[in-house]
DNA sequence: GCCAACGTTGGC
DNA sequence: GCCAACGTTGGC
């Protein structure tokens, strides 16, 4: 069993709208490394931290867990969607993503301007300057001290 | 809005 | 395969 951190600009999709939807399919993942832990790395049961990044706020504001291992993200075929991508055929789709359920919003979120100043966060990726990657691993440790949860 | 850091693209 | 140019990310 994996724990993950998942980014999400709230304008586009927030916590709220995964605890209105319950569970979702996280499309729109068009980094291969990220594509990798998604479809390799995260079996249902995996639990995900909701980050929220480029807002006013950025930090973790919720908790989703793995729902469904990844299938073919449809979005890249349609030609409306802003995750279209021509270069990929139905025959050999390019990205698939897992589907994540809604477990609860945290109390109040967990800052990134509060993560930097705790050492035991000090290793997230999260934290790393430049880090890009919309889905990185996370330690059991780490998920119990934002989490708040027992094991 | 600024800008550093990064991933991707494409010419060679 | 190299690498400059470009577009995007995301904190501030």
């Amino acid at each position: 069993m994996h724990r993950w951190l998942l980014k999400s600009e709230p304008g586009d999709y927030a916590i709220d709208d995964l605890a209105r939807d319950k569970r979702d399919w996280w499309t729109g993942i068009r980094n291969y490394q990220a594509r990798n832990f998604m479809i390799h790395d995260m079996h249902v049961g995996d639990g995900a931290l909701f980050y929220h990044s480029n807002c006013a706020a950025p930090g973790v504001y919720g908790v989703a867990k793995v729902c469904a291992q990844a299938a073919t993200d449809d979005t890249q075929f349609a030609p409306d969607s802003k995750y279209y991508d021509s270069k990929s055929s139905p025959d050999n789709p390019r990205w698939r993503c897992v589907q994540i359920a809604f477990v609860r919003k945290l109390k109040k979120p967990f800052l990134l301007a509060d993560m930097r100043h705790i050492p035991e966060l000090e290793k997230m990726l999260i934290l790393r300057r430049g880090n890009r990657l919309s889905i990185t691993p996370v330690s059991d440790d780490e998920w119990r001290l934002i989490t708040g949860d027992k094991k």
